[in-house]
DNA sequence: GCCAACGTTGGC
DNA sequence: GCCAACGTTGGC
């Protein structure tokens, strides 16, 4: 079972907008990076659970767990020239971009900043403290994840 | 608002 | 296929 991050900025889509969903689930979309896009793809999988992550805002930050309750299948935005994330190169025959359906596990008792994440020898090797890291879903391992965790409610 | 990182595009 | 120009991300 592979875990992962994920990342929102909170004025387009928070954490507070999922929770307030009638299922507290929704579509997780708007991934033009296709090295995003082949991890969304090819290796997000249902029942998978995933860091909701809080990126441009200040302070940004781990705010939650979300689970994957849908695989990969097109993202039907991106044939709309109405749509901000419309790409002409992706149709209906043959779509160059995906979403998956995403669903509140919990909302962290307190959010843990970047810079605390930063702060731990443990999680130096994760893509997301390092500089210029700009994926918006990357893997976590086990280790990271329990690190983390123990971080958002233990402290 | 700035800037580093880096992916994408397009000319050749 | 190379590479310069450009655009976007995202932290600060």
């Amino acid at each position: 079972m592979q875990y992962w991050l994920i990342k929102s900025e909170p004025g387009t889509y928070s954490i507070d907008d999922l929770a307030s969903e009638p299922k507290q689930t929704t579509y997780w979309e708007g991934v033009r990076n296709f090295q995003a896009r082949n991890m969304m793809r090819d290796r997000m999988r249902q029942g998978e659970k995933a860091i909701f992550y809080h990126s441009s805002c200040k302070p940004p930050g781990a705010v939650g767990i979300v689970e994957i309750v849908k695989e990969a299948y097109p993202d039907d935005d991106a044939f709309d020239p109405q749509s901000e994330y419309y790409d002409p190169k992706s149709t209906p025959d043959n779509p160059r971009w995906y979403r998956i359906d995403i669903k509140l596990v919990n909302k962290f008792p307190r959010m843990v900043t970047l810079d605390e994440l930063k702060a731990r020898d443990e999680l130096a090797d994760m893509a997301l403290v390092k500089k210029g890291n700009r994926l918006s879903i990357m893997p976590v391992t086990a280790e990271q994840w329990e690190v983390i965790m123990a971080m958002a409610f233990n402290s």
